[in-house]
DNA sequence: CGTTTCCTTGACCCTCTTCAACTTGAGTGG
DNA sequence: CCACTCAAGTTGAAGAGGGTCAAGGAAACG
């Protein structure tokens, strides 16, 4: 299924010389995906770290009911791809049209990438103790709270993932986020432009809640 | 106060050349706790990684109001102390009577750390996962098979932890942990022998509760 | 303009929490 | 050796936060 998007995506991402797999175009240095589409699956062979050169990742797992949990979400900038075993333990896939840059060799050195691992495993960390916790309000704080940090913009923030995405990341459900969002709204800690883009009026209080 | 527990460690310790912080003895390589005493503090400058020598200890971290989350436990032979940051972001302390190695220096290459600091993050993911999505039952269950996994019997367990540590590990209650526990020992599940020791009856029925 | 996906809202229910009392066990002192 | 004390664990009853189920609305896409 070629979709307008895809192939309005291919053909943009053709002109800068960057490979769509499913289409053919030259350059393989950055690798493009679609909504939803793969970037690798449990079980792979790991070995190959990326940056996320536009667009966002999501890496989850699975539980065999189908529950899933989403680890991490990695924007423009960032790296992923780090395993302590020979195959992958999670799944990564594309957010929404997203580029993303395998890192062979570049960098590869222990030292050089030390201090990422260090941050993954300390996010992680710090996530525990959200999902453990914290309540609904608090989880959805913390989440936007991190988001604008690292979209760098203190007080608007674009949402890059759907609500059940943003559920599965915190532990809760889609209709809990939703309720959630709405209370927040109508209390005015957030103002809501659309789905997608958030306005943090009371950030002081938001950073209370998270203490 | 000096309780008697205390000088029989110390005095135990002092005959292996132990150092005992708040008793004088000789050599220093090893450092040891009493139960609930700290190893280091968030905030902390940080640094230096531990061995386990014997006992166990817990990584936590504290909201304001004083929930506590557990982040992580660590047995005879583990090592601890990977921060992201330059001072310390949880607090460690001894869980029973405990002896700890700092690693100064020693093996302190990136290279031999790397697969350390990978293992600490896949853990921290994956524990995820059981607080996000698992329930009370399923938490416990993959808490036990974890723990005797690390302590090398399949089938008998002794709990190094008091409940509250479980609970706050977990995400949950003390008083949850507890009726968990009772409902698991009455389904045939698990046996107690005391509060420490745990025998897991029907460990494949465990194992299909964690997929 | 129709279809599909995503999001929101409502009503009900269930799991876990909260609060409280009781039991057990270990350490202390008479 | 036994009573006392205090911490740790268990158990019960009531309540709340979030889940589930269901329906309706909004936005994106063809």
């Amino acid at each position: 299924m070629q979709t307008a998007e895809f192939t309005a995506f291919a053909a943009r991402l053709g002109a800068l010389g960057i490979d769509v797999p499913g289409a053919s175009l030259r350059h393989a240095s950055v690798r493009a995906y679609t909504s939803g589409a793969e970037i690798y699956a449990q079980g792979d062979r790991a070995g190959e770290l990326y940056v996320v050169e536009f667009g966002a990742v999501r890496i989850h797992r699975l539980l065999a009911d189908g529950r899933r949990q989403v680890i991490a979400f990695h924007l423009a900038g960032e790296i992923f791809g780090f395993e302590a075993a020979s195959t992958r333990s999670f799944f990564a896939e594309a957010i929404s049209a997203t580029g993303v840059r395998p890192l062979s060799g570049l960098g590869a050195d222990a030292a050089d990438l030390m201090p990422l691992a260090l941050e993954g495993m300390l996010r992680a960390q710090t996530h525990l103790l959200v999902i453990g916790r914290q309540s609904a309000v608090e989880r959805i704080a913390a989440f936007l709270l991190d988001l604008a940090d690292r979209q760098g913009d203190e007080h608007r923030i674009e949402l890059p993932m759907p609500r059940l995405d943003i559920a599965d990341y915190l532990g809760l459900t889609i209709e809990t986020v939703s309720r959630t969002f709405a209370k927040m709204r109508s209390t005015g800690l957030i103002q809501l432009q659309g789905t997608r883009v958030v306005k943090l009026t009371k950030r002081d209080v938001l950073v209370d809640l998270c203490r």
